[in-house]
DNA sequence: AACGTGTACCTTGTTCAGCAAAGTATGGAG
DNA sequence: CTCCATACTTTGCTGAACAAGGTACACGTT
């Protein structure tokens, strides 16, 4: 089951904290990770991405560096500096807590 | 702890449709109602709540009626038309399912 | 009577995240 | 030599949520 992108709205940079606080990652990696590990659900957009891996290295959170594939492609990775293992803790708190609190509302109203 | 409002964007409907589920009540009191449920994590504002409704009711996922509370105050109470029932039961499947992959994600990036 | 407070609803204007769509470029398969 | 997958980027738009303000009434206090 498919559910519509409104649920995806405001998680995308959880998702790339929690992704990349395992591992560098380069973009293309990254959006074919989250298809894979949740069964084709969750679908990072292009369009989103880049401009959301921009945004985060601007304000510190990450930092890239330009590395040559085996193929001999160019891939831009990306890994978290220290702001950035912080804001992914506190990201993945925030998360837990909303989630919480979603399941008591969805949970009171007779599943 | 309180999470930023971009955990709220997208799960508004839903949890309208999740109290309505339950019972018919009125905007305000949809307001008291998320915020004590969720020792006060969940605040949804009237800014939203309201606007969210009008147009929910233009879908056809809800039909108001104005009552005389107790204190002789009108209230507008909403509650769930059939099609306003599908798609909170919708919703609420589409919130599990997005729910599970976060985890997934989140979860495999290392707790 | 005047005032403040909590209840209850509504609207306008703004912001900002995510998206669609398009573009650039390269390597490998056929 | 063409097609497809990989890989990154940008521009312009949309739409949800919000901030801020407004209206109005009931009730208690002064």
């Amino acid at each position: 089951m498919q559910f519509d992108r409104e649920f995806l709205t405001g998680n995308l940079t959880t998702l790339i904290l929690a992704l990349l606080g395992e591992r560098p990652m380069y973009g293309y990696e990254m959006l074919q990770e989250a298809e894979r590990r949740s069964d084709s659900q969750l679908r990072m957009k292009e369009g989103s991405l880049y401009p959301a891996l921009h945004q985060m290295e601007r304000g510190g959170l990450l930092v890239a560096e330009w590395r040559e594939a085996p193929t001999g492609r160019s891939r831009k990775y990306y890994r978290l500096t220290a702001r950035g293992r912080r804001a992914a803790a506190s990201k993945r708190r925030q998360w837990e807590t909303m989630a919480a609190a979603m399941r008591t509302i969805l949970g009171d109203a007779g599943a």
